[in-house]
DNA sequence: CGATCTTACGGGATTCGTAAACATA
DNA sequence: TATGTTTACGAATCCCGTAAGATCG
């Protein structure tokens, strides 16, 4: 038979096996002495039998209730850090968020929101994976990430899709490079020609690109995985690029000159993936508001 | 800050977790949906935050409702058990008692005693000491026995006394010693000249039988530890005894005789000693109840 | 006789169930 | 539209505090 029990009555029984005193107990508890008592004889009633032995004079435990004040002080200890527990998470005063982001994303423009959530939150673990769309889909996918941003929709799957942001296009070039001559908006054909340092086809950057021109092609003579080594090559003078304006973080140095691409089609859309059967815990929530917040474009590029 | 929560709470969230839905938690919990629907909501206002995602057509734990969940339903496995724990030790279903008793006692009387109570308490621990009055008052003071049965009153040191029974004292002899020709009373003058077999000074059946003859003295020439090679020595026709009445099953055998004696202060008391700054378990209680109810001497010597 | 627990009882808060409103697939 | 949750609200219940009563040292 299962009793119910509460723990302002455990928290009176205990106070009264402490104490050995209704009055004093009843204090401790905020209540009059003698709705005290009731709900010692109330407790009791439910169990079945007497816990303490008591006088006017004198209040014992009975050897019973000896065994049950252990039990009852381990319940009221659990039962505090239990809902203390819950109440750090959902308080985000504890708790972890994974997110998974392009490698693009995650180098430049999140950081300092990173750094901002931090310290609002400090004691809240972060986990950022910085990988491909793919990736990213997997991650949100098996749970290892709440949300990612990634620039595949990948709208099936069990995954929900929110538009983040739209990404531009810039070209880069060094100072002394013919296209750095002229300043404003660019156009795709005035690439032809020049030799264009590309990443990888297995980045969202190249897709996007390709994708533009098609069906014509850049002259690329270098492929690189990184956009920091095509940063190095841009400012050797090997070549120019075409980077997510989101990245031209990395091309901020002296000699270097970015200059905004036209070109229909030529817009990177990062989208935020989230489980579609699952809320976002109280901490990936807090982190999901400040980026929407900051998304660049919206309001404020941080 | 410390809640107030309930095992009923905590049953009506671990329902609805498990059930994924109101209507059916609500039943099992024994309540309409909206009172159930309120328990959840003021459960969820307690810890100050929602332990659950919901719409109108789906129940999903949030994540912080998630961790919430394992340290409830632990919760309501400990406070399950530890009610039932202290149920069945009042029902005593569980528990021990441990008493002392007089050697002379616990191997006569108490034994076919102990067999009824261990018939109704079968789970119940007994722990009987069969030791001499100082041992039994010692146990008693320790909290090793619960209560013990010897012949000192020892009402001060924190003990509590009750009669318990006054034993009286017989002659055993053999068949063929001449105090064996006469049945009925015997006074204890007829004894003298008369070898005598007796216990150890300490024993406090040899205490009693000095005390009463004080300042005669039978002529002992035999002192033994146990009443069963008392016994024994009596059937080789080594002598006569004075035993108390309740030991008298050493004696029973075709040859050996009894005959009561009468003398003025010639009695044993015996006395139940507890202590008086505690009461006795539920299970010590019972045999306290069973053996007060079939004390030798007010009904019937079981 | 004084300190302390229990009982009695009226008032107030809580909680219940029914019925209606509301929301989502 | 059908299923299922929330809101509204009157009623029953529970619980509290004051005051009187009982009990033990």
């Amino acid at each position: 038979m299962q009793i119910n029990m509460s723990t302002r009555e455990l928290r009176a029984f205990v106070a009264l096996a402490e104490l050995r005193n209704f009055t004093r107990a009843a204090e401790r508890c905020h209540l009059s002495q003698p709705a005290f008592s009731a709900l010692i004889r109330s407790l009791e009633e439910h169990i079945g039998g007497r816990l303490f032995d008591r006088t006017t004079r004198q209040v014992e435990l009975t050897v019973e209730g000896a065994g049950f004040l252990e039990a009852a002080q381990r319940l009221l200890r659990e039962a505090d850090t239990a809902v203390a527990d819950v109440r750090d998470h959902v308080a985000r005063r504890r708790g972890r968020v994974a997110i998974a982001a392009l490698p693009s994303l995650a180098a430049g423009w999140l950081p300092p929101l990173l750094a901002r959530y931090h310290a609002r939150y400090p004691d809240i673990e972060l986990d950022v994976a910085d990988v491909l769309s793919d990736d990213c889909i997997a991650r949100v996918q098996t749970g290892r990430a709440d949300f990612a941003l990634a620039s595949t929709q990948a709208s099936a799957n069990g995954l929900r899709a929110e538009r983040f942001c739209a990404d531009s296009f810039h070209l880069v070039c060094r100072d002394d490079h013919p296209l750095a001559a002229q300043t404003g908006h660019l156009k795709l054909s005035e690439l032809s020609g020049w030799p264009v340092i590309q990443l990888a086809r297995s980045s969202s950057v190249r897709q996007h690109v390709d994708a533009a021109l098609h069906p014509r092609r850049l002259s690329s003579f270098l492929e690189l995985e990184q956009l920091s080594t095509v940063a190095a090559m841009v400012r050797e003078g090997l070549g120019v690029s075409v980077v997510p304006t989101l990245t031209l973080f990395h091309f901020d140095h002296p000699r270097l000159r970015a200059r905004p691409v036209v070109a229909a089609g030529l817009k990177r859309q990062v989208y935020l993936l989230r489980r579609a059967d699952r809320a976002l815990s109280s901490a990936a929530q807090g982190l999901y508001e400040l980026l929407m917040a900051q998304r660049p474009g919206f309001r404020s590029a941080a």
